[in-house]
DNA sequence: CGGGATCCAGCGCGATACTG
DNA sequence: CAGTATCGCGCTGGATCCCG
């Protein structure tokens, strides 16, 4: 649409510590990177994977409602990005297993900390969608 | 599909501050309020509003590729959850101004640290991407 | 200017069947 | 056990038109 040229924002630089710029062109690489990890599968395997290696059959019996293939799509693209580490024991029948890799452990740090913030304040967000709720039918008045 | 009787985790009770055990149940208000922040648009609405006010037009602007359609759903949801704040002044052309609330800025802070732990680490993310597409290539030996 | 209403395409995701 | 392959649906989200 315009020109290719754009200043990094600060954050992409590392120059400056306070990160208030975010670049939020659609081919910025961090935008990307976090619809990846923001998919639906991706923080809960993480998350799982906290200080434990789990098995393939393991995960999905833990993570509710995840069918075998997109648990699948979801490790190979967690290795891929180079969060996990991918183990595979050549007997039968066949075995398996996923653990964080250093970087993956980092980010769970991370991410950790935004599920604790929603447990903590779920409930502030339930009373707010029903006070908003209730606006909506009442007449404006 | 099972009974609806269930342990809450940890992080539900409040009485462990080891957040290791998630609720990965599909109807768990966690994993709603996740799917929900974990949108396409959301985390960059509540990123862009740190610590100032913004018109709509505004906010449509700096955010590269949201429809207008989708910057209204993505507000009036972040309003009914209670992270945002929206002020219409009854003037003409009609003006309407977004903030944060504070529970939308404690959110902030969170994900600030996400989008951090994303530029701070795109490059090996990147690298380690590069490196697994080449071993896909190659035989196996 | 800041939306609402409608229509529709893409694809994320689930269901199912098959395999080493 | 741990996948791969195929098919198809639903829902997210984009395009367009209209409005106070």
């Amino acid at each position: 649409m315009e020109d290719g040229t754009w200043k990094a924002p600060s954050y992409c630089t590392g120059t400056d510590d306070d990160v208030r710029q975010w670049d939020t062109r659609e081919d910025c690489e961090v935008r990307q990177i976090l619809d990846r990890i923001a998919d639906k599968w991706s923080l809960l395997v993480i998350a799982l994977l906290d200080r434990r290696t789990m098995r393939f059959t393991e995960l999905r019996k833990e993570i509710d409602g995840v069918s075998q293939r997109m648990l699948t799509v979801t490790l190979r693209q967690l290795e891929r990005d180079g969060l996990i580490k991918r183990t595979v024991y050549p007997v039968s029948p066949p075995r398996v297993d996923y653990e964080l890799t250093a970087l993956g452990n980092s980010l769970q740090e991370v991410t950790k900390a935004l599920v604790v913030w929603t447990e903590r304040h779920q409930q502030e967000i339930s009373e707010a969608r029903t006070e908003y709720d209730q606006r909506e039918i009442l007449p404006v008045s």
